[in-house]
DNA sequence: CCCACTATTGACATTTGTGTCAGTAAAACT
DNA sequence: AGTTTTACTGACACAAATGTCAATAGTGGG
């Protein structure tokens, strides 16, 4: 009657664990990612962990890469998808602050930030500076790669922070849920006007 | 030669602890503000500020208000000293950067939310509020109040953004540390002289 | 089929943060 | 002065997270 133990092969298995923790993460924040949590909820144990990752700060800077992928391969999939709706600043600025916000890179960013591993950051920045090169690609032409790089700056600063105290803050002020997101619209289309 | 041992009147050892804390937290993040770490600082035992906040949490809930008051007496004190160039755009936007960054309002907040222990943040988000209010004072009569609640909170969103992650990502993008302050200065005048 | 490889585990050790408690001593009050 | 109050401490207990290690048992290759 006991259930034999399955053993999967060790990229499987290492998978697995990350979407668990990056699940985990999301749901109940960085303190609930532990190895016991994250193991518990693919039926295995801590040290099985260990053994995958070798130590937790492993985990922590796999779970890094790994949810810079998701994000960016979800950001990326969405702009060639609708190539042609690309110019509406609306879809954009929706696309920047889910990411942030459903798919927790905000989330673990300022966690590694404020726990002093800069390091792990990284692979999501790079990732996030590699998509705003291909975005920018169309509009280089007729805008200078600077404008791009300030406007894709500021847009992410602002889904950043409305990941972490947007609702909380709006809701205080007698705004929307969605003022932010409006807000970086409007900002994104005087932006965009100015070279017309 | 045994030093004396001290014995403070409660108010002021508690406001040393908090001062304690917030420094901890500001220099080495928020998973560094324990509570020996706390009273290490100021020569006391972990028992002590157990003694005095209840508990661990009781001390992040104070601490929470502490550095609200902090925080926004510091830019409030800035605004009223130099009440007539408050218009510059440059001024409020490094009041508000710098109140996020260096007093560590960011830091809290964030690591408030990510801990699941959102009521702390209220009392920050109600004193950023109330100055909000008091700044809109001048402005509400010829813009509307909604108009200037959003650009605050745009602003806030930025701030804290750049807190967190704004030297790395500004750097990735080959912009200057200052990108974002620049950024938002830039969109707070031109949200100025919209009612021109 | 047999064997080397390794994914997986349980038991143990360590560290760290938090909390309790009785006792001590320095203030404050009478 | 004596008494009460309480800031402060050391020692202990407890829980949770991380890490080590030997042993077990699937899995693939010979």
């Amino acid at each position: 009657m006991t259930e034999p133990r399955r053993r999967l092969p060790p990229e499987e298995s290492r998978l697995a664990a990350l979407e668990a923790a990056r699940l985990l993460l999301i749901e109940a924040g960085p303190q609930a990612v532990t190895l016991k949590a994250v193991a518990g909820r693919i039926d295995r144990t801590h040290a099985n962990l260990l053994h995958h990752f070798g130590s937790a700060a492993g985990l922590q800077r796999d779970l890094a890469a790994h949810l810079a992928r998701t994000v960016c391969a979800t950001i990326a999939e969405a702009v060639r998808a609708s190539r042609a709706g690309l110019g509406s600043p609306r879809e954009v600025v929706d696309l920047a602050f889910d990411a942030f916000d459903k798919e927790g890179a905000g989330a673990l960013a300022s966690w590694m930030i404020l726990t002093g591993n800069e390091d792990a950051l990284t692979p999501i920045v790079e990732t996030i500076h590699a998509l705003v090169d291909e975005i920018a690609a169309d509009e280089a032409s007729h805008r200078g790669n600077m404008a791009v790089h300030e406007d894709t700056l500021a847009l992410v600063l602002m889904a950043m922070g409305d990941a972490l105290i947007g609702k909380a803050l709006a809701r205080s002020l007698g705004l929307s849920d969605t003022a932010a997101r409006d807000r970086a619209q409007a900002m994104l289309e005087r932006a965009l006007e100015r070279v017309d």
